[in-house]
DNA sequence: GCATAAATGTGACATTTATTACACAGCATG
DNA sequence: CATGCTGTGTAATAAATGTCACATTTATGC
């Protein structure tokens, strides 16, 4: 399990107590690079707060496209997963481990619990809903006014945000991520080598534009 | 003002306090069916809570463009509105009173006292940011994956919830919201007719779909 | 009723994106 | 080094949407 250090590291603004609660019913688990840890409608049991390494976050369509969201690092939770009130919610999204990932999962029951006994918690809750709301603004900003090579560059803003300037990703993966095909994410990248807004390898390339 | 029975028919999961600081410091306001509320950029001084009429939300874009949200209807807040722990906040949607209103505006400084003093408060926020989350999930859903035939069939579902199955819009006001030309709503609202799906007027149109 | 504005219909064409098909390059494995 | 797999380049074509131009219809003010 984790120390109390280390969770005050990861959630500096909680109340002494919800460390002591966290602790004692949380569960540690680990996932593998790949993994998928929340499919769309399938019912949320518990909470994830990740520990360490990176989820990505997708909307999901019937016949198997994917919508890349938004990132979660460590120190963040998953908002679909923080259900209050009402049970048997289900996913609405899809998540993804992309590295190898440790979340505490915290059984639904004692977040509702917790929202009663703990300020911190409370305030916790809604700043993870306030800042997944902002990311699905921006998102839908994107997709809803912008042509496919500034998707594409502010994907690969985010990726870089996350990563740094090598971004390891194929063409393919880029294609599924913003829901399109690979053709058109060479031939977007090919104009951004022109451009001079990267260097292209073999499965990767370096931002370099500014 | 409210009479605190009105406010518990809007707000009936408030606690008995919570009303009366509201009838305190909140101010009643009215607006006009097509004034802008809120605009992207704008400081929020106060939150927003509908007591009758409806607003519409949208994302906005740099260049004039919109694209519709969702609706809020009395009883609910504008979740953008709600900020919380850190003051200055911009507003990333614009909003739009569709009929004539009136809402209640609170000054963020009692939502911030609010949030410590009334577990019902905290609840309402968080409930507030879900629902919302949830709306923008279901918009990147059909931006991301749909078809301009799908989302108009969607958008006016949509309305035809709100007002019942006369959609009382023009050509070119469906397609501001959904930041298309008019000629293509012209085109695909007349593939409609031929489905049998609408019955159209100057104006206006029917949804008889089903 | 006439003039005007607003709403709608429609065709032609441009642009963006999706789809299909195939070539080729790099890398791993036997 | 032959083989095959994965990743990338590219062209041709189709489909969806955007843009422009203009006609027609309906409402509105005078």
């Amino acid at each position: 399990m984790l120390s109390i250090e280390q969770l005050k590291h990861l959630f500096p603004d909680w109340e002494a107590g919800l460390y002591e609660a966290v602790l004692e019913h949380a569960e540690l688990k680990e996932a593998n690079a790949g993994e998928i840890l929340l499919k769309k409608g399938q019912n949320i049991k518990s909470a994830m707060l990740v520990v360490e390494g990176t989820i990505k976050l997708y909307q999901e369509d019937e016949d198997g496209g994917e919508y890349f969201m938004y990132h979660l690092n460590p120190g963040e939770a998953c908002a679909v997963t923080l259900v209050c009130n009402y049970h048997h919610e289900q996913s609405q999204v899809l998540a993804k481990a992309i590295t190898d990932i440790k979340f505490l999962a915290i059984p639904v029951t004692y977040m509702e619990k917790w929202l009663n006994e703990f300020k911190s918690w409370h305030y916790f809750v809604i700043k993870t809903y306030r800042s997944r709301y902002e990311e699905l603004l921006k998102t839908i900003h994107e997709v809803a006014f912008k042509n496919m090579d500034e998707r594409l560059e502010f994907y690969i803003k985010k990726q870089v945000d996350q990563f740094g300037v090598t971004v390891k990703l194929t063409h393919q993966e880029i294609a599924n991520d913003l829901n399109t095909s690979r053709e058109v994410i060479s031939r977007l990248l090919k104009k951004m080598e022109h451009n001079g807004w990267i260097n292209m390898n073999r499965n990767a390339f370096d931002w370099i534009k500014k």
